[in-house]
DNA sequence: CTGTTAGCGCTTTCAA
DNA sequence: TTGAAAGCGCTAACAG
């Protein structure tokens, strides 16, 4: 009795017809807003679509609205768990609201990232969220500013995650103050000789942390020469490497910060490999409180950013859902995500 | 001399105007498939086109030609880097052919499940992609059997990364077969005494890997008794207090084996925690190879799969693009994924 | 090769 | 309230 397999989706007409209506009523039962149909004609209508497996083509909705209920979210690295923890949170706060996300990596390439912001627009998305790795000095950011400017002058919106991002909405991460207190607390515990494996010199959120950490240091008297910054990929190689060239340039240090989890981990497994024993002798220290520190050994002293929540907080920052969590009183704005520093087994009291 | 803010994206039809051509035309030059139209029209339309900032409305391309160029991937949390690291794949894939890839979350739930594929249809997606933990035994199970069923027949494919998934495409891991050779493995290192962190009952993925690694084990004449299966989340957080029950139980075991190695790191903490050191004495195993099981102490053994592979062959299965990736002879079909052990330091040989 | 003209599936005036 | 009809932005015959 069933129908063979036809070869395209039921339609709204479809259904009208089916429940003997028009397409306007069927619409109005369906989708439409204000609820002005009479109870019978919407069961009949619901029973029909029922019948048939129908399912609103939100690309025909969306052409007729004018408006979609498509949020595209740009990560540099989905695989990496600072980007798929931020990812979850935007992820279900946007089911929340009825939204479909579409996830776009640019891998830390301005180039990509320009390239993948121009593409995305072709889905009329409602909210466009960055999160990560603002670059700086490239020639690509003044275009990237300018083409999400255009993007917001026809309707869209979008939200930063990371510093500040001139006129756009930005989730504020208090990269220096994180990364400050951080240093102060560690200063604390006796640490002196410090080295920090710092991300490329133009991603911004690297560079803040590290001047941030410097500055923390500083208030303790402590100096960190320039040759105890090395530079390397923001990544877990890049933190092992980092360190391996720390090693060989025979700097005696009693601390290694790394300006991210991902990093940090790295650092921990290329002291292993050299014979020495994380947090016997050398600290290491990262940023981010990605959920694996917990489970290495050492468990990592880091700072915590609540990556969910932060994601989270960038949809109903640019959906204009921002309601205040709980966190008492004082508006939402662009105040910075509270940052707590987490004293763990990687950075015992000297 | 700069317009102030329109209201709305240029379209086709301002192009067109702006480039003295006719819609068609315009279209044409900008999309269309069949190059045949006059140079000199395309270069006007091409810069008109820069001049007003259009980009193709993909919606309305999709409505009017009635294919869209999305991918919709449905994961249990993209928190997980066993997914997540699937979700690169996919999504790098995707990108290759302008496909542009939606992600929702399930939960490993299968009634969300159910529902998110239900939404996810209003889509139109070219592809739909499951990702793990197919359960068993649940009614919804014939329902989402019949929701796809009915997805494909109005054109749309499925992929499912798991188990062989009946009528539909199926990128396949040897849960078993792997799971077995793990166990040779690990009884040939000189284990006997086993204990099996297994995950919940329901998620077949898990019973897969707790029979072939029973029936390694029995290769070996090793018998896993039942009260040394721990049946837990299949999170880090289950692994962790599995063992605080098996620990709890007083068995003594001199191997604990975790069905996946979020679970296993969990594991690993664990021990830990009880003041028990993982590789002396006890050995720990998992199953995935996810990126940070190198980086903890010690670094874990466990069977590999190439989960960003997966994620690229799950797709490209899914839009035909399934090019032999230079795996020597054998058709693509529904062979397995080869799968590979690989021992560390968290199982020396005794 | 170019332009005209129907659609695609859905929403939304505007009358009835 | 309901239905007819005019779009939404784009593509695809179809003539010219």
């Amino acid at each position: 009795m069933s129908a063979p397999a036809s070869k395209s989706p039921a339609t709204l007409h479809d259904v009208a017809r089916e429940a003997g209506v028009s397409l306007a009523t069927a619409s109005r039962s369906l989708n439409g807003s204000a609820r002005k149909v009479n109870e019978a004609y919407r069961q009949r209508v619901v029973e029909a679509a029922q019948r048939l497996g129908y399912t609103t083509n939100l690309f025909a909705q969306a052409v007729a609205k004018g408006s979609t209920t498509t949020v595209a979210l740009l990560v540099a690295d989905i695989a990496d768990p600072y980007f798929s923890s931020i990812a979850a949170g935007v992820i279900n706060a946007a089911s929340e609201e009825g939204l479909v996300v579409t996830i776009a990596v640019t891998g830390r390439n301005a180039q990509r990232e320009l390239d993948t912001v121009r593409a995305l627009r072709g889905q009329r998305p409602r909210v466009m969220i960055l999160a990560g790795s603002r670059t700086t000095g490239s020639a690509f950011e003044e275009q990237l500013r300018l083409e999400l400017s255009s993007f917001e002058d026809t309707g869209g919106k979008v939200a930063f995650i990371s510093q500040d991002a001139a006129p756009f909405a930005t989730v504020l991460l208090d990269n220096y103050g994180g990364a400050r207190d951080l240093a102060v607390a560690l200063a604390g515990l006796g640490y002196r000789d410090v080295a920090v494996i710092a991300g490329p010199p133009e991603i911004r959120t690297a560079e803040e942390r590290l001047d941030g950490f410097t500055e923390g240091l500083a208030e303790h008297g402590i100096t960190l020469p320039p040759e105890r910054i090395i530079h390397a990929d923001f990544t877990r190689d890049g933190g092992y490497r980092g360190t391996q060239e720390l090693l060989a340039s025979g700097a005696s240090v009693d601390l290694v910060f790394a300006v991210n989890d991902v990093m940090a981990v790295g650092v921990v497994s290329a002291l292993r490999d050299a014979g020495i024993v994380p947090g016997t002798g050398i600290g290491v220290a990262g940023y981010d409180d990605i959920p694996t520190v917990r489970d290495i050994t050492p468990a990592l002293t880091t700072v915590r950013i609540p990556l969910e929540d932060v994601g989270r907080r960038a949809l109903q920052l640019a959906t204009g859902t921002a309601y205040d969590g709980g966190t008492a009183g004082v508006g939402a704005g662009p105040e910075a995500i509270p940052t707590e520093t987490i004293i763990r087994g990687s950075t015992p009291r000297r």
